[in-house]
DNA sequence: TTCCGCGATGTTAGCGCATACATCGCAATA
DNA sequence: TATTGCGATGTATGCGCTAACATCGCGGAA
């Protein structure tokens, strides 16, 4: 039966049947023009190309994605937007993911990880090509589904043991012993450290960890009253700092697990007019935007954040195209801000 | 002709009709279950159900979208997610959708049209149920494929004089006005403005002129020192305070319309040993976190970017249920937070 | 001439789901 | 008893696209 014009009230948009009848072919035809004109005869091609101009035809990609089994959308699971170091790492992914035509979809886990299940559910009902996950802590359930899915799994952040599938980052252990490395060799054993709750919390416990066993690698023993756990805010770096100022030996430099300790550290020595680097050095972690702006500006190490959605991108498109590489854990660094505090 | 096993090697997913087979009803029957259970007797549902459980059965959503003509989707185009208010919004769209079962799609369109273009014509291919727009200035092109589309749209942010469809945010202008009013009360008429560019950026002109209309009304005349342009950056606060310091008039308050600029202002301010708000009051515009982290903590007005991202799906979510609301402009109005440095 | 080969185009059959309609059986009603 | 009504379930169809196969027609080889 002929499909009648009333049957569909609610199409306005032009499907591929009308783009064919328009031009007189059959849809298979416009099909070719659209995905390998070069098997179309000329003279064809450029009338069924007049008619897709004139039609204002555009591809109906769910339909596309039932058939072909593609979706072209990517799922990221991140706990939060509002955190520019994850916004930075879905920038990067959505500049890259652009260059294939492929979309990024959202969803925010609020640090659970049951939400991140039920996302996980939801995004592989959508038959997401491929799914970025934050972090390295999930429930089994989780992994068990992402491991029966079949599609590329990249978790990015945190270097894991043991990835799903795919992970990219950088040590966070590695990272905060190379500041602490760049602190002794230029302050001597004497370091101080400020750092927020470990629990829950990888990264800040590797941090913490790439202190202390950098420190014994230089034979430093570490005095309890210089590790400090505040609560992670520029309060917490200005009480923090008075702590260890406070101490009947302060330390020479102190290395803040985060820049929003350190910029609260730096602020309050300048409060106190105590002088940064001269009579205290501070250096921080992640490099964000005030990292630079502060006075003096603050001596920190940056992730490759962008990098890291960039790069979880671009494996995710290898894996689609049957190139999946070898590796399964890309380490991307860190880079050590040298600046004035420290 | 019955379905061959063999004929869908690559389907390892349940499909409806195997829930089916296993319970010994018809596909439709396991719909209904899903759907509207009270449809369906109880031993048969529970029957159903049990079925459901044992082949882990979940929805494919690409082919329900292509037959329902609903993708459960929603497309957000931001110029960037490396904003942390705009990473707010968002983070308060992607709460209210959860609730709704949708997902958001991000596209970053770099603050340039033409990819904003390219990024509404490629939603709509995928059949988003919605559109988020951030910002009023929108190629010809967009504003007409959207129009055609039939689908809501919403622009956030700065409110527009005619939106597209529907308009949530709050006035740049009015919030401006809001703080100088509040200056004007504490310290006068001798109120200075340190600025960023106004081309291209209509919230920019907006504050400024809001600045300008409300000493205006104060009886006061604008000292043309008085308003100085400066980069968007603690360096730009620095050196725009210097420079309004160094008039043989110094003003009494300055509002910065942009929190980052005052902050630059107040820590040049400290720096020189200038009291704030004693000698000059210093008032800004975002309440960013280092407003409140600051010292002095910094008055400036908050936009409600979480509430913009949400109430956005909001009404999203009511046109698609046929409840339209009346109103298309959204004005949520802003918050004047008075803290310490003016 | 006859037939082959191949470039150019068309036809068929679903992808997995949901809408619309059809059917069945049983209890209540006239 | 025949009829009606309704709750419970099933069948047919197609959303818009594409993979796989089918067909057509024309120039060149036998």
């Amino acid at each position: 039966m002929a499909r009648k014009q009333a049957a569909r009230p609610f199409a306005l948009r032009p499907r591929l049947a009308d783009v064919a009848r328009d031009a007189g072919v059959s849809t298979m035809t416009v099909v070719r023009v659209l995905r390998d004109p070069d098997k179309v005869a000329k003279i064809t091609r450029e009338r069924v190309t007049a008619s897709l101009r004139k039609t204002k035809y555009t591809p109906d990609l769910v339909a596309r994605a039932l058939v072909s089994r593609r979706s072209g959308i990517v799922g990221a699971i991140v706990p939060t937007l509002a955190n520019s170091l994850i916004a930075e790492v879905m920038q990067g992914m959505t500049a890259e993911l652009a260059l294939h035509e492929q979309q990024l979809i959202v969803g925010t886990s609020t640090y659970s990880a049951r939400h991140e299940e039920a996302l996980v559910r939801s995004f592989l009902s959508r038959r997401v090509d491929a799914i970025y996950l934050t972090g390295t802590s999930h429930t089994p359930e989780t992994v068990k589904l992402l491991k029966a899915a079949g599609v590329p799994v990249v978790e990015g952040g945190n270097l894991p043991q043991t990835p799903i599938d795919l992970a990219v980052g950088l040590s966070n252990f590695a990272a905060a012993g190379s500041v602490v490395e760049y602190l002794l060799a230029r302050y001597g054993t004497n370091i101080g450290f400020l750092g927020g709750s470990t629990t829950n919390n990888d990264r800040m416990r590797d941090r913490r960890h790439g202190f202390r066993k950098c420190l014994a690698r230089a034979g430093a023993r570490v005095d309890p009253r210089y590790v400090i756990e505040v609560p992670i805010s520029m309060a917490g770096g200005r009480t923090g700092i008075g702590a260890l100022l406070a101490l009947d030996r302060p330390p020479r430099a102190v290395f803040c697990a985060t820049d929003v300790i350190a910029a609260g550290a730096v602020l309050e020595c300048r409060r106190r007019s105590i002088d940064v680097p001269g009579d205290v050095a501070i250096a921080g972690y992640d490099d964000l935007d005030i990292a630079s702006e502060l006075v003096p500006s603050l001596t920190t190490v940056r992730s490759p954040r962008y990098e890291i959605g960039r790069k979880s991108a671009q494996l995710m498109h290898l894996c689609l195209t049957g190139n999946r590489p070898q590796q399964s854990i890309f380490d991307l660094g860190f880079v050590l801000m040298a600046r004035e505090s420290a």
